[in-house]
DNA sequence: TTGTATGCGTTATCAA
DNA sequence: TTGATAACGCATACAA
């Protein structure tokens, strides 16, 4: 209801708005007794500068709008941390939209962003975006964007991505080598970018080691509640010797569905995307993890939007930014004594 | 850059701006030829008006906004997309901050929030705050605040929780009635309310059912990397017959610590706070869960909010508001039974 | 029915 | 060194 403003302060210390305002922006031209009187005063009536007004006037708002598919996840949320972490450093807020794998709701939720006047977008994109005009249209309005994790060569911001390729190549190239031929790749919808290179990875490993490539072992799962038990059930009666599972929530569903088959594979399921190490560490049978780097991959990503913005970066420098994960191999060894038959 | 206003609408018809805007707020003194040139041209310009300078005129924002310890937490992610999905139905867009359990950063958030015209605020109290006068402070200015999840009777704010001390009962009743009496409880630090309503439901079941209150077996962890497991190996020298770990990342770190040491205790171990239920479904030993309502959690407290803010309840009255959780048995065998507190 | 003027809080330009 | 004024985009009281 109250909150001081600059008019306030001129009237109590008989200046003009424009002589506190320069006092409190600390500008050279004005008389030190003024200055330290006007900062003072202000101090003591804890006086913030209306950032709304600031907007309105400077036409940016310190804001990034930051649009993922579902917040309630754990490589998402993982990222917002870190994209938190460095856009408050620098004074920016962030305001989150979610998509809900719906690009109908991406296209309704950017315009949210750039009506709230965000200074800068960082998307991870909907499983259901194949059209990028909406956002090219938004590049020529010179708004900035960096893309990460969901990226799309198709425009040309930014990418920060995990290295996916590698991850899945590490992980595809444990399995083989502890004898594995015949390996499963359970992941989400084709055209996303992550899926294509996690797939490749896979696929190239499996080339390296001259085992042929098994289309039929390749399976899609969207993001229903149900969705990959069918798939796994299916899968098994291709007898493959292992799994590998490219989300942490593909995962899990994979396990569940083994689990309720009374199927064990040690060693033999590994996972891409899964975060949540403490809790995989639990599981029997035990399963190797490619450990994503969310956190990280959020912090270079707000922070190469802020250069963006704040014009460090004179020339937009797309090209994808690829930070490295990690391959945590877990063995059944250690596990046994607390398996349960 | 560019974004259409409502003077380039009135230059480009030959009308003042105000017409534009009675026309486009569809004011009923108004010609309807005229409402039809400008919405049709407004629409085709594809206009949207200008939040910010909104804000600036009506001393609002349509922004709540939220404070939570931390975001990459399942609970709190949950909770919030539950908020996302109520705010955004009703036209508010929702501002995150993070306190990182600490006093210091919870108020200087909050008047980050209060500096961005926040129009309420929903507030999950650090684990660091027992001084509420900074809170009190900006109820007096008739900003509306509701509390969720870690609340305080300190403050007359409406405060929507899980029904804690109804899910321990349960929970302890489940250990007890399977034959266990020295259980241990494995909790957050003291002075927060759910850690309170927990150890009460406890009690509570203890009491009903003769088993004395042994306060050595109450152990209280704080956020640390590394807490649990060392407080795990104390108590064990107790000899205690179960666990009772007051959230998800305790239960994990207790069931991680004893599987180390080889420990075995099937059925025995009970958690509340823990959401992530399909990873705990493929857990050994079995751990039964108290679920708790993240994502109504949420959608209540949202709900409480914006009524409060757009007046629709006179009173502010206070209260709590708990929201029942869900005992989930587990068995060695398989999932038993859900219950309901 | 439409236009003019004012104000929301701030800063920049210009004048004193 | 300080003050008056305009402007950012919008809505509204008042005038026409």
């Amino acid at each position: 209801m109250d909150a001081i403003t600059i008019k306030d302060i001129a009237r109590a210390l008989n200046l003009s708005t424009s002589t506190v305002s320069r006092a409190l922006r600390d500008s050279y031209e004005i008389n030190p007794e003024t200055k330290r009187l006007v900062i003072e005063y202000a101090e003591r009536l804890n006086y913030r500068p209306n950032p709304i007004a600031l907007s309105l006037k400077e036409n940016r708002s310190r804001v990034i709008g930051v649009v993922v598919p579902q917040i309630a996840n754990n490589f998402f949320s993982q990222a917002i941390n870190g994209i938190e972490a460095i856009a408050y450093n620098r004074g920016y807020h962030v305001i989150i939209f979610q998509s809900h794998e719906s690009y109908e709701r991406e296209v309704a939720t950017v315009q949210q962003a750039v009506a709230r006047k965000a200074d800068g977008l960082l998307i991870s994109l909907s499983s259901g975006t194949s059209d990028f005009s909406y956002l090219r249209q938004l590049q020529e309005k010179k708004l900035p964007i960096v893309l990460f994790d969901r990226v799309s060569k198709e425009i040309d911001s930014p990418c920060i991505t995990a290295d996916n390729f590698g991850g899945a190549f590490a992980a595809t190239e444990h399995l083989i080598q502890s004898g594995r031929r015949r390996i499963a790749h359970l992941t989400i919808p084709p055209h996303i970018s992550i899926t294509q290179e996690r797939l490749a990875g896979y696929r190239a490993a499996l080339e390296q080691y001259d085992i042929p490539y098994d289309e039929s072992l390749i399976r899609y799962a969207g993001f229903g509640h149900n969705e990959v038990e069918p798939i796994v059930d299916d899968l098994l009666t291709l007898s493959p010797d292992a799994f590998f599972a490219a989300s942490d929530r593909l995962a899990i569903g994979c396990l569940s569905a083994l689990k309720k088959r009374n199927i064990s594979i040690p060693e033999s399921v590994s996972l891409i995307g899964f975060t949540n190490i403490s809790v995989a560490d639990l599981l029997a049978p035990p399963m190797s993890t490619v450990e994503q780097p969310a956190q990280e991959i959020g912090q270079v990503a707000a922070g190469r939007l802020i250069d963006l913005i704040e014009g460090k970066q004179k020339i937009p420098q797309p090209g994808t930014i690829r930070i490295p994960t990690k391959l945590i191999v877990r063995a059944s060894s250690q596990l046994e004594s607390t398996l349960l038959t």
